[in-house]
DNA sequence: AAACAAACTCTACATTTGTAGAATTAAAAT
DNA sequence: ATTTTAATTCTACAAATGTAGAGTTTGTTT
């Protein structure tokens, strides 16, 4: 299942957290911040939709993520290259390095990332 | 302003096609292609939205895009990074590099495309 | 025990999205 | 000119999304 733009944005908070009440999530939210009950419903779709669980403590939950930020990126992005880009993983990462700009710095990095993957096969 | 899932795919087809008319357009959705309604909605969609236009010609009308699909993309792209990747372009392509599933061969081209960059910078 | 407060559920409602039938228009074919 | 057909508009409607008020529950404080 696919979460929505304001389910995302919970999401992150709770991937940062990793651990949290329904006050941390909140004190989380930048200015102006929802109201605590559009957070609970976004919870509790976010919940329904499985990337979310919590632990009963005293009058209140502490959730923690079911989906690694990680599985759920490689999802998205794949869906991104599927849709655009022929379902070619290169030409997405062709169109990447050119387009974003990433210092010099940055980009021999990457390359030096790169190089360990080949390494890697 | 923002495309939902199926005006992304049309404006993909439109992208490809660079000018098109509606029958071009339904031809080049894969099976089961939609109804022709539902593609004249998606256009009229997009059309407000801005992102194409069209010429009238003769009883028809000819699409074309009007934001090009690299342009759509950076930003796209460079909102998933802000949203999930703390705003930072080289964390994300750590993530891509070592979460794609590119061969070999792939990982090398892409290696190549970088030194390009690099050198241009 | 009574009052309080935080968190949660229920309900609601406007907007957006996905999908398409019915009706209309205008060009093309006969 | 009449029929046929492709394209467009209008209308519709269910599902998903964004947002939050009212009410309820259940620990907490005094």
């Amino acid at each position: 299942m696919q979460l929505s733009k304001s389910e995302e944005e919970l999401m992150n908070i709770v991937w940062n957290l990793n651990k949290a009440y329904m006050k941390d999530i909140l004190d989380a939210y930048p200015e102006p911040k929802p109201a605590t009950t559009t957070v609970a419903t976004l919870l509790k779709r976010v919940a329904d939709k499985g990337f979310i669980a919590y632990n009963s403590i005293g009058r209140s939950r502490e959730y923690f993520p079911l989906v690694k930020k990680k599985d759920y990126f490689s999802k998205h992005v794949n869906g991104l290259i599927k849709n655009f880009f022929n379902d070619s993983a290169s030409q997405f990462a062709s169109f990447f390095a050119q387009e974003t700009n990433l210092s010099k710095t940055e980009l021999e990095e990457l390359k030096k990332l790169i190089d360990n993957e080949i390494k890697k096969k």
